[in-house]
DNA sequence: GCGAGTTCTTGACATTTGTCAAGTCTGCGT
DNA sequence: ACGCAGACTTGACAAATGTCAAGAACTCGC
């Protein structure tokens, strides 16, 4: 049951990303393959190589490195995103990123060399690829931009109401690592948020 | 002089980038048009469609935005660098970015007509925007993760390692603000690492 | 080479955020 | 339901960074 809402939910993303029809949308989404995680499960460590990119149909996945002396969460993704260690996938090097799911999850897969074929058979992808590339880029710009002009507890109240159904969801030390504070500090800002 | 020179750079970047043959450089570097921006001289300011991408063969721009209490410097491009108010120039939007020369430039424009007209009769072209857009964003997720691991100082230590010309050509006060510091707190981190 | 205007430095102090440690809460497996 | 482990909260204090203000140094046009 999971599976088929899934594959719906890549088709209707597809089809709403590229205004396409519903016959080319299931002509990707047929490239990509269904994978259930639970909470807890690992989709790539640290070092490997990310042989794939992911659609996250449901669920959220927590993407983070182990810097030796703390853990730094990087983003937490939530459905109808796409996954990948970027960097890894398109260069085919050995990736920084751990993504483990926060909780159950289905997830629709294609391998890089099914992703190559597709991107040869069609056309279309090439550019949702190039718009999803330049939507990244505008996201982590801003997201720079928010460093060298915010405080952290101006960081945090713009994630509170931008994203507030994070704070229920997600373990607080995960969103503090990905705000750039310590979890005692969110502690305190989450407090006199909601005071 | 710097024309020719200037042109030049761009043929050897582009061979270089593509690992082609002059005749194909050559055919991409002709789609662009020199200009000479004297120190103080904007590319481009915020609020503006950013009609163009520039590919810097000399001189310094600094990007930035006024955000009303303060000025914000996103980046400091050198030499060897495309630059263009990427939002803007993709999505045709206005932009946010002021771009101004830090000293005098030697820039090579293309319009974005112009640059459609060549992507579409270039293929290797889009190849190359691909590298580029994948290259932004790995660059750019580096600084969100400094921001998220490391302190003002580490962050100022990294950049003095790595790009040690720009503390004798750039005024301090926007390193620092690229740093997401500010002019005191960099003066002193300096004067530390001096001794 | 001079002077106005900008930029940089420095000190004193304020504020923000981090650190550590203890106690509390919560959720999960048995 | 119990108990344990992990997560969260809180307080006291420490460290990092920001703010403000004054003076020094630099830059640029004349």
């Amino acid at each position: 049951m999971a599976y088929l809402n899934g594959m719906q939910q890549l088709n209707d993303y597809i089809r709403a990303s590229f205004n396409t029809e519903v016959a080319e949308a299931e002509s990707i989404s047929n490239y990509f393959h269904p994978q259930l995680l639970r909470k807890g499960d690992y989709l790539l460590r640290s070092g490997r190589v990310c042989d794939f990119m992911a659609f996250l149909a449901s669920g959220m996945i927590r993407i983070f490195v182990n810097t030796g002396d703390k853990e730094v969460t990087q983003w937490i993704s939530t459905r109808n995103y796409f996954i990948t260690d970027l960097s890894s996938f398109m260069l085919a090097n050995p990736g920084r990123w751990n993504m483990q799911a926060l909780e159950d999850c289905d997830v629709w897969m294609i391998s890089r060399s099914d992703y190559q074929q597709m991107a040869g058979a069609i056309p279309r992808w090439i550019e949702f690829e190039r718009m999803l590339l330049i939507h990244c880029f505008i996201h982590l710009e801003e997201r720079v931009f928010s460093h060298l002009y915010m405080s952290a507890e101006e960081r945090f109240q713009q994630l509170f109401v931008q994203q507030p159904e994070l704070f229920n969801q997600v373990p607080l030390q995960y969103l503090a690592s990905m705000l750039g504070m310590t979890p005692e500090t969110l502690s305190r800002m989450r407090k006199k948020a909601l005071s």
